[in-house]
DNA sequence: GTCTATACCTCGATAGAC
DNA sequence: GTCTATCGAGGTATAGAC
């Protein structure tokens, strides 16, 4: 029963831990970055003393790790259900839809990854040019084959892939500007309207 | 002849000096983002010693500051050109083009700003709901008049606004990814091309 | 497994010679 | 104005009792 790597062997009690540990930490770290967050912090956050922090982990930069890790799957899981015997506007639709859905309920997790890839990636650069590039590259090709087959408008499949990151994500990850340019209206019911129109009229022949 | 609050008075060199400071504290600072940077490496990137630095500025602090407000307006330029008597279709394919080219001319003022936001604009929080609301709400009504108008088809001015933003500075915020997954290609010539047909097609009546 | 105490380092800022 | 030297705060990580 080999242990991984950053994470100790687990039992329930040290499970329930790690867990606390993860979710303060992504707490903390999406809100002031990796450099800006304190071990101090991360620790009352999670209800235990610093040492036993590192207790669990090895380091403030194995806690930081494995949750990008982790959390990348779960981050391109709605590219990667892209669907190419589907119908491709719906298809696009739904995967516009679940990216927004991703900002509004999982912002932390976005800005998580916002503050690494703004700082130049340091720790996922490999993933970057890696698993991601494959996954961009099979799902270009299959949104650049609708398009030859003429289900949706003629575009640049990389750029619109590029393009839904960045209107959903900004939701997440610029959000307390967002919030004061909308004043007291909820940021997510307007984006959703917007964006869906926008894709709507793009897409369409 | 008073002195500004955060800058010391200026002669030739002490201009210079103060110059070179701010050039590599916006190179810094928008890698690292605040927490990150640290006084010696700017110095090192200006060439001067530390606390040379702290001669030229009162703290870490007043740099970042004196940087997030004279750069504030330069941001802002392109939404205050915004002409209420011009073409309106014109007006917003210009106004997004000259926030793409800030994007690709500018990257670490977009890079500094971005760090600024995603960690809640603890230095700028009150700029966001006092100015730049001011000027959005009035262009937003401009834009609004245009779509009631019969001018531009009808659409959600704030969102639009904001959906300029995001697609535009999100080729400088998250430029390796960008990068990463387009290969060798330049980024901005197919972000041009896209950009334009996305928004031409959203504008149309 | 969890704590207190602490070692050790990095960083922002200051002192003081030149 | 600019430097070397250094202080003191705050940070990660470890030692060692329980």
């Amino acid at each position: 029963m080999p242990d991984t790597p950053t994470r100790k062997r687990e039992t329930r009690i040290q499970r329930r831990n790690s867990d606390a540990i993860l979710e303060a930490a992504l707490d903390i770290f999406s809100k002031r970055g990796f450099r800006g967050a304190t071990l101090d912090e991360i620790a009352e956050a999670a209800g235990l003393s610093k040492p036993n922090l590192l207790y669990y982990f090895d380091s403030k930069e194995a806690i930081h790790t494995e949750l990008l890790d982790s959390l990348m799957d779960t981050w391109l899981d709605p590219l990667r259900d892209l669907d190419p015997d589907g119908d491709p506007k719906a298809q696009l639709l739904q995967y516009l839809r679940r990216k927004l859905e991703m900002s509004r309920d999982l912002p932390r997790e976005s800005r998580l990854f916002a503050n690494e890839i703004l700082q130049g990636a340091p720790r996922i650069g490999a993933g970057l040019s890696g698993d991601l590039k494959s996954l961009v590259d099979a799902k270009a090709q299959v949104i650049r084959g609708w398009s030859d087959a003429g289900k949706i408008a003629p575009v640049d499949p990389y750029h619109l892939i590029i393009s839904i990151w960045a209107l959903t994500q900004h939701y997440a990850d610029f959000e307390v500007q967002v919030r004061a340019v909308l004043g007291g209206v909820d940021p997510y019911e307007g984006a959703e309207a917007f964006l869906e129109g926008l894709y709507e009229k793009l897409l369409s022949l």
